[in-house]
RNA sequence: GGUCGCAUAGCUCAGUUGGUAGAGCACCGCGUUCACAUCGCGGUUGUCACAGGUUCGAGUCCUGUUGCGACCACCA
């Protein structure tokens, strides 16, 4: 074959693209070979575009599959998508609203009809972005969350667990998106600390003309009072209690009592008790054995016969503020102070989540977070870099009911079916729960279903062995699972990591992963998170356009330090496409010197400098080896820049520039065509462009560096001895440059230089 | 309030077992006869946040302080 000429200029754009569609079909995995190595992508929402964070821990992901394929371990990279439930569903009716669609005019079906020609349509786009980074993915093995088997899998999760009794219904406090008109979980709040009103509300004591003031943020839930409570030490307020007082506007009244809840110190010392709207209130109303009575509806507004009808069906914040008047004007208000709080805000509507009573889908994860917690206490699990362990134990030995059920379409549809006197039917289809419903004297035609579906997560949660096959005992199952490792962000440890843990543990009776590497966040160069509101988001699309997508790669890999945040700017990629130039231009330079790159036989290295480039070689692939092992790609990238700068250009070359010989050449062929190896994980393209284009052979992608092509003839001992030799020469260009180019320390250390022995000797009279 | 992290050159950061403080960028000087100016050669730049301690020896280990950040919890 012979090798075309390579363009003077490296312009990534020419072959990337090119590169990856001829090397795709090499991205399967292959059983046989081995041993398996796995690695889950964590997927990608179907709304979702290409961020800079994805680019990172794509990169990280193509990195490890490519290092392990290309050792010949049978790799598999199971790719996917998430239906991403309110996500998905909120973009798609805000397109379908703005086509002029109404939403309230489809029925459910339809809605759901509409999202999955979206998805169909529009679904896609991220996968045509990991394209452009060169992800290494067989993609043809690709799931979706809510394909038919996925969805039938999680049935069939959810009915085993009901029947277990880790799922149950209940009443409960959960987390209420009025915008979204949905309940979400703790997770999907983002508490933000703003200032805001304490009022002083007077409530008279009921046979009395005395007042109490009581201390609140939320007046308006006032008619959702069941009680006033004081702190029983409280000397201010302690004949009070077993008194009742009179709620404003209404006919109803409530006693006075003491609980060791109430901070003294905090307010007026006197709290309203609302078990219906409040955590706290909730848990004080029970151990009092009050009721709990809501006073918001599910839209947000004041709605229940308690209510005055001059707040009736009002939005709750204006109702405040008419309420707030009405208390000036009549009286009641004893006072206000300012008070910096923290409130509770939905991170997918932006709105004010309430503490709202509904009936709600729970998982019993107490129970099954037990074995998660032991696995990584034992260190069967582990995390890189180790930190987050804490992280992880901290939040599941306290860990909640996780609230499941969500009052959304897109989705899994939770496999419950009630009779009209309120049994429940959890079964994995309408058959069979009708079947057991007739059991029971039901007829089926009564049979309704929950329209609830599942959190998102649920279903993520299964990924490792639904992606795989599960329920079915398939050879992928038993080959790739557990998984090798799981790359992800840190703020995906409880959403995803810590449940697919324990839905893992609880199913496979096997951890999903053994390595948990936790990658950096990327902020932009002046260290601020991005956001689309700052307006300081980088687009990697944008960087692949300008430098090409190994120099993303490589940049991406170079500033992952454990533990550190990234701060990206254009500068920092610029900086790597400069270092892939070098490597273009180093290869074209062995190209004009002829050097042939696709001799395959074994080779006996003769002379000191090829000795030393080929020890050097060998040391620099274990090192790369190890770092990629540990998950140090900082330190990876950073050996590959010093080994083709340092060492093979700025040395070897050059000195090849006066000493060129056969032997000389072989050699510098044989080690550039394992420099290319080594790089190929970090920067594909250029590397596997590259080892055409000079004939090297097939592509990278499959064949690793191979350590026993070269031999060394010659020790240690003269190893040192180039080492020193090219410390003397810097010291010697040191002396030139100082301005001292005629004084002794120059001319004692080029004499002493090219009076070295041999040929390092001849060498130094063409640089000194 | 709880947990964790960070602090090293003007900037961004390395510093792998405790052993003479490093890189890139920026800056300065020199350099385009046979890869590369997206480059090469050379140079300047430090109270390693502060205070103690352990040690022959501390950027590194321990304790405390300050500053910054993240996460969790709570908030009448």
């Amino acid at each position: 074959m012979v090798a075309p000429q390579l363009d003077t200029t490296y312009d990534p754009k020419q072959f990337e693209q090119q590169i990856y569609c001829s090397t795709q079909s090499l991205f399967y995995p292959d059983d046989t070979k081995g041993p398996a190595y796995t690695i889950l992508m964590p997927p990608p929402n179907v709304t979702g575009r290409l961020h800079v964070g994805h680019a990172l821990t794509y990169t990280i992901q193509d990195i490890l599959i490519r290092y392990y394929r290309q050792s010949g371990c049978n790799t598999l990279w199971q790719p996917g998508v998430d239906h991403a439930g309110i996500a998905t569903q909120l973009v798609v009716t805000k397109e379908l609203e703005a086509e002029g669609i109404d939403i309230k005019s489809l029925t459910r079906d339809e809605l759901i009809d509409k999202i999955w020609e979206w998805k169909e349509k529009s679904g896609s786009t991220i996968v045509e972005q990991q394209k452009t980074l060169g992800c290494s993915v067989p993609w043809s093995l690709s799931r979706f969350t809510m394909d038919d088997r996925f969805s039938s899998a999680v049935t069939k999760v959810f009915v085993t667990l009901y029947k277990e009794g880790l799922i149950f219904r209940d009443k409960r406090l959960v987390n209420w998106d009025t915008k979204l008109k949905t309940a979400i979980s703790d997770l999907e709040i983002q508490n933000r600390e703003e200032v805001g009103t304490l009022w002083h509300i007077r409530y008279k004591i009921a046979n009395s003309d005395e007042y109490v003031a009581v201390a609140t943020t939320r007046p308006e839930t006032m008619f959702g009072d069941v009680a006033v409570a004081v702190h029983p030490d409280d000397s201010r307020h302690q004949h009070l209690i077993g008194l009742h007082v009179a709620i404003p506007y209404t006919d109803r009244t409530i006693p006075i009592i003491a609980d060791n809840y109430v901070d003294i110190e905090k307010g007026t010392g006197c709290l309203k008790v609302t078990p219906a709207h409040d955590y706290n209130d909730f848990a004080i109303g029970r151990r009092h054995g009050l009721d709990a009575i809501s006073v918001i509806d599910k839209d947000g507004h004041m709605a229940c016969k308690n209510v005055p009808d001059f707040l009736k069906g009002v939005y709750l914040k204006k109702a405040r503020k008419i309420l707030i008047e009405k208390l000036t004007g009549d009286g009641l208000l004893a006072g206000d102070e300012k008070i910096t709080h923290t409130i509770p805000y939905g991170d997918r509507s932006g709105t004010v989540i309430e503490p709202l009573l509904t009936d709600q889908w729970f998982i019993d994860a107490k129970t099954l977070a037990q074995e998660a917690i032991e696995v990584v206490e034992r260190g069967d699990i582990k995390f890189y870099p180790e930190k987050w362990v804490n992280t992880y134990l901290e939040w599941m030995r306290n860990i909640e009911p996780w609230c499941v059920s969500r009052q959304i379409v897109w989705g899994h549809q939770i496999p419950a079916w009630y009779s009209p006197d309120g049994k429940i039917f959890v079964e994995e289809d309408e058959e069979t729960a009708a079947v057991r419903a007739e059991e029971y004297g039901i007829s089926r035609t009564h049979l309704i279903r929950e329209t609830d579906v599942l959190d998102t997560w649920f279903s993520s949660a299964l990924w490792p062995f639904v992606t795989l096959g599960w329920p079915e005992e398939t050879p992928a199952l038993r080959m790739y699972y557990s998984t090798s490792v799981l790359v992800t962000g840190f703020d995906i440890i409880f959403f995803w990591v810590a449940r697919m843990v324990m839905m893992s543990l609880h199913f496979m009776k096997e951890i999903p992963f053994r390595d948990v590497y936790v990658h950096a966040l990327i902020r932009d160069s002046e260290g601020q998170k991005m956001s689309k509101s700052k307006g300081n988001v980088i687009n990697p699309q944008d960087l692949m356009e300008e430098y090409g997508a190994d120099a993303l790669r490589f940049t991406l890999a170079f500033m992952s330090v454990p533990g550190r945040d990234i701060k990206l700017g254009k500068d920092n990629v610029k900086i790597s496409r400069n270092f892939i130039t070098k490597i273009w231009n180093a290869a074209r330079f062995l190209q004009f010197k002829g050097v042939q790159f696709c001799a395959d036989e074994r080779v006996e290295v003769s002379g000191k400098i090829n000795n030393w480039l080929v020890a050097k070689l060998q040391k620099f692939r274990e090192t790369v080896s190890r770092d990629v092992r540990d998950y140090r790609f900082d330190y990876a990238t950073r050996n590959i820049q010093s080994f083709l700068r340092d060492t093979f250009c700025d040395f070897y070359v050059e000195t090849m520039k006066l000493h060129e010989d056969e032997d000389t050449k072989a050699i510098a062929g044989k080690v550039f065509a394992e420099f290319l190896r080594i790089a190929h994980p970090f920067i594909p393209f250029v590397t596997d462009y590259l080892a055409q284009a000079l004939g090297i052979g097939d592509s990278l992608i499959l064949r690793g560096p191979e350590s026993d092509i070269l031999r060394t003839t010659s020790s240690s001992d003269d190893e040192a001895e180039v080492d020193q030799f090219v410390e003397l020469l810097h010291n010697a260009r040191s002396a030139k440059q100082s301005g001292e180019g005629d004084g002794d320390e120059y001319r004692t250390l080029r004499e002493k230089l090219h009076n070295w022995p041999g040929e390092l000797g001849r060498v130094a009279t063409g640089i000194v």
